[in-house]
DNA sequence: ATGAAAGCGCTAACAT
DNA sequence: ATGTTAGCGCTTTCAT
């Protein structure tokens, strides 16, 4: 591969010269740029983006560190926050964690390393992963869920609310042992939509806790059925375990809405299209990641502001899983 | 941030040896390494992996270039590249192009750029891309769609024989007015479907172009429905465009299968829930991935081999709306 | 307007 | 076994 040493040889000019010319600079002749550009060509010089990042001592690279690149809630957000990166000039390398706080540690160490320019993370729970963040000088950014213990520019919806909302409804619908299955503990989004269906509830909360994955919807919704009085709602705390809670009460044959109401949290995809088709609590999911893009652009602007968290409304759009009986 | 030096000065070595200490070679004194692991912790000290880069002239990142995020399919595509890359010590880079030429010629510069150590693309179709590729010294593999006139490493599934199995099964179902939902010219798999499906098809065919976006076939069906003789039964070259079609017939009333019969090609998360549930060519997604990050583990350590292509078969799940009338 | 020279932080050849 | 030194490719003063 050629240098910027090669081109300044066959432009007969000095690396310094090929440099400003490739970087813009407005105070060089034009028969120098001509005679550089021409040598670009000629030796299809591609500048070393390695040694411009070390020289300057940053990057245009954004990490983005999201915990599951299967649920295509992530997947949404992501192209909000792609948007704006390359609007900003930015490019944005995505990390998917799966859930795991290991590889979640792993990625912000390499986010660290690789000199990046910021972080925007949906944090799977790692304590260890948000203190390395918030102790280093990397502008960091909470989208979705809120890093652990972490003060810093945060973009999530209204979780408590929606969970409240989706609870009042059912219980609107007449249903009246109403159960959650719940997210991991320690997820921000987990614990706060079990405290807004907790809230909403006036007899006692049947709770089982799952993992965010539709196995783990199912496996509790199976749970449920089997237990001695079975619930005739259910409240699911997010999109891949509505899913799999659906699936397990169609495989049974379980009359839903009839036997059975359902509402689950984040929209999922083609759900009209299901059927029954779930009732769900959806979110600005685009915009999530547009907001976040936002702050982390501010943030590298000014890093001494103080942190920001912004909340966008969750609504519920009622479908057929609802119906009162 | 600390550097070497500030380690190397702390820990009373040179920082030559504090190299050797953190790249684990074997021929530093036991004492010394804990002194410099001392230094490090005290320090907070984090290797600088640009420089490291810079000077090693090589990076551990894979970009991963596909054409749409929103697809499960690609998604679930980059898990197999993604356990493989981390188990061979690289970390994966996702680019989307979202089936943009220019956004994809933008990724390939960059992973050029950024010295990436190697290459994984499913083409949206740039032949530039593709040049700029070939003509570099990367390691490149092609995944799920070839590269445009480019002789490089390919894992794709058989995309002729499962569209000629899918139309076939049309017919064997006893449709007869078969029309295909194609995609993009120039796409590979696009065009090797649509020339199984018109392998297979007795009569004339009947082509609608569209985009392998939901959109589009929605209204690839909406034309076919309001042709002079719509078809009967419809062959859809995409998991996206089968749901866009399947909706178009759905919000129309129109009966699948009684009045036209639906089978698409690539599965579609949570197909058995959506009713009618479309009959689909299914591939072995996660292996396609699995497979380019093998054969670019490969490529890397022998750069000189003669590329190679793997097939891997796509099989056909009937399910309700090809079911004979 | 252009060039010379230093240096970003690290690793590896070489010397001891 | 450890240190000294050069240099990866680029940008950016500083001189001219």
């Amino acid at each position: 591969m050629p240098t910027i040493y090669d081109v300044a040889r066959e432009a007969g000019v000095s690396a310094a010269t090929v440099s400003r010319v490739l970087n813009g600079a407005q105070t060089v002749d034009p028969a120098m740029v001509a005679r550089v550009l021409t040598a670009v060509r000629e030796l299809g010089y591609r500048p070393n983006a390695v040694a411009r990042n070390l020289r300057r001592s940053r990057t245009t690279l954004w990490a983005v560190i999201i915990s599951d690149i299967g649920n295509p809630f992530f997947t949404a957000m992501v192209r909000g926050v792609e948007d704006v990166a390359q609007q900003e000039g930015y490019s944005v390398v995505l990390c998917n964690s799966d859930e795991d706080p290991a590889k979640e540690e792993t990625y912000v160490a390499a986010a660290l390393s690789e000199q990046m320019a910021g972080v925007i993370i949906s944090s799977s729970g790692s304590v260890k992963a948000a203190k390395t963040l918030i102790d280093s000088p990397v502008p960091v950014v909470a989208v979705d869920r809120e890093l652990p213990r972490g003060a810093v520019d945060t973009v999530v919806v209204d979780n408590e609310g929606g969970a409240r909302t989706a609870t009042e409804h059912l219980l609107a619908a007449g249903y009246r042992r109403i159960a959650c299955i719940a997210g991991p503990e320690g997820v921000s989004t987990a614990d706060l939509r079990l405290r807004g269906y907790t809230a909403a509830l006036p007899g006692d909360p049947v709770i089982v806790r799952a993992d965010f994955r539709e196995q783990g919807g199912y496996d509790a919704m199976a749970a449920l059925l089997s237990s001695p009085e079975p619930p005739d709602a259910v409240f699911v705390a997010n999109n891949l375990m509505t899913v799999g809670a659906l699936r397990c009460l169609t495989e049974r044959g379980v009359d839903v809405p009839g036997q059975v109401g359902l509402v689950g949290f984040d929209e999922i995809p083609w759900a009209d299209l299901v059927h029954p088709s779930p009732s769900t609590v959806t979110q600005p999911t685009y915009e999530l990641g547009r907001m976040a893009a936002r702050l982390l652009v501010d943030r590298i602007a000014t890093p001494a502001a103080k942190p920001a968290t912004i909340v966008l409304p969750a609504e519920l759009h009622p479908r057929e899983s609802s119906i009162p009986r």
